[in-house]
DNA sequence: CTCATTGTACGAGAACCGTCGTAGTTTGAC
DNA sequence: GTCAAACTACGACGGTTCTCGTACAATGAG
């Protein structure tokens, strides 16, 4: 049984962070994460990278507490999954978990993402 | 090219409703319609019958008036169809376009919705 | 015409959201 | 110890959402 929540143990010399566990995780709540341009194309860069990213990594046109509020919102909602190392604060989506709860949702929330991006890149 | 957008002239005898055309129909905003367990419980319900029901036909434990406003929500943001017929209005899911447009998601939000329902179902 | 059915329009209230700027914290490098 | 980098906390703002109740409109049946 494969997870990506954290152990409850906190990381050597590292702030905590909160995530809901995987069985509070609510199809709503993540429903409502996604349903933001901006935190699309947070998770859509995420899902591109296959790793991990800072925060500063994905750049987007708002401003830097706008940014920590969008990731704090997807954390919360139990799509994506962070720690801190050293200043930085690294992001990866919480895809094990996704793919258990609700298998195919979020790659094809991708796909979609991904086919409108190419309709509207071509006007 | 099948759709389900309604044609532009009136059906005879009726009001007439806006409904976006399929081109105008953005993701995040499918992904907002679906991110209310009042919404989601009506498009699980439509899906399931497969054809068209009536507003009263969905039970809520909400007024009549935050229904009016639910089922407006999905339609103005693409998800389903209404049309008036007597005094019911009735409403169905733009599958075609949905599908057209986002191949596969509506399926999978449904499935994933159905598996959170089974999970909570057996506490 | 009258009436019951079905849904709407409107206004209101409480809560929430996305955005920002400023001030602060934590960390690693020097 | 000092400093820059990365991110947070907090409060504020304007806008939106969800909810309701009341009053109203359209339709079909009798």
């Amino acid at each position: 049984m494969p997870t990506d929540t954290p152990s409850a143990a906190a990381p050597s010399g590292s702030r905590s962070l909160e995530h809901p566990p995987r069985e509070d995780i609510r199809l709503a709540d993540v429903l409502h994460a996604l349903a933001d341009p901006m935190r699309l194309c947070i998770v859509r860069t995420l899902a591109a990278a296959e790793g991990e990213l800072n925060c500063a990594d994905i750049e987007l046109p708002v401003s830097k507490s706008t940014c920590t509020h969008h990731f704090r919102v997807l954390r919360e909602h139990g799509v994506i999954q962070q720690l801190y190392r050293g200043t930085a604060k690294m992001n990866r989506l919480r895809t094990a978990d996704l793919e258990e709860l609700f298998p195919g949702l979020i790659d094809g929330v991708l796909r979609a993402a991904d086919l409108q991006a190419r309709r509207l890149e071509a006007e």
